[in-house]
DNA sequence: TTGCTTGCAAAAGGTTTGCATTAAG
DNA sequence: CTTAATGCAAACCTTTTGCAAGCAA
């Protein structure tokens, strides 16, 4: 559901690419790559993920190039910064549509999932708080499969 | 909502020592003093926060005790942890039931509010998604009505 | 008395910044 | 040619850790 396919990838990138050089923003070799990547990632990876799967094919490309990017994209609104309990750095998600996300508190693997009613909520915030609601996240934790197998196991 | 009664407080900080007691873990003047704290406080403070309301009181405490305490407080279950985009920082709340966070964008404060269909989704949310739910956060960003009012002047 | 808790300072992440250099438009 | 973006290293901020001293039980 957030792995997108090949076709879309390629679309969704084009697209970016398309506002980027709209706004006068460079399209740099780097730049595109890490923006490629985080449309094809479904991990929710961290800057240091991203720089190390990168390396291989930039061997000159820094860390803290990554990182500029990251929030130039967060920015531009390409992609969404997540923080969740237990893990000290930031995960990074490209997604236009807002959605939950559900985190193994036992591996840390982080999912997305589809919550029809999620956005319905906002008006009803903004009535209740007086709050202007711009956006929201939902994050769920808990044990994935994978953990509660190897759990019955022990 | 968030803040609680002066009798409330007192029950509930006479219940979480009851339980700190009952389990061997020493009730020395700093841990009682941010436990106090955390339950009067509405404002969801930092770490730092803490430690500077608290100094005048406690002038030799150190900054690394109440991390210390913030964590055993969190692992024994009476506060949680919350990190919010664009905050580098922790913030902590002391709630028992679970509760969503509206943030403001702009001048960053946090504030509680009561969702009655929230916790219910759990059951959905685990036959959608094979994992065993534990607990959830909702985050949702916004302007509070102070800055609506500030940016409407400007 | 025992050993958990504190205070201090140093270390350890993760992220940001300053600056000279490179390269996109 | 201009100036945004890069790479590098140092700085920064938050949180954690090691250890000797202090104090709750």
């Amino acid at each position: 559901m957030h792995t997108h396919l090949e076709e879309d990838r390629q679309l969704l990138y084009q697209n970016a690419l398309d506002h980027l050089k709209g706004k006068g923003i460079r399209l740099t070799d780097t730049r595109k790559a890490i923006l490629y990547y985080l449309i094809g990632s479904p991990n929710h990876p961290s800057a240091e993920m991203i720089y190390r799967d990168l390396l291989p094919s930039f061997p000159s490309m820094s860390l803290a190039t990554v990182y500029n990017n990251l929030k130039l994209l967060v920015d531009e609104g390409f992609i969404s910064e997540l923080k969740v309990s237990q893990d000290s750095t930031s995960r990074y998600d490209f997604m236009g549509n807002e959605h939950p996300h559900i985190v193994c508190e036992r591996c840390g693997a982080i999912e997305d999932f589809m919550d029809s009613h999620h956005p319905n909520i906002h008006q009803a915030i903004e009535r209740r708080t007086g709050y202007q609601v711009t956006r929201s996240q939902l994050v769920v934790y808990g044990l994935c499969p994978n953990c509660q197998e190897a759990l019955k196991k022990a």
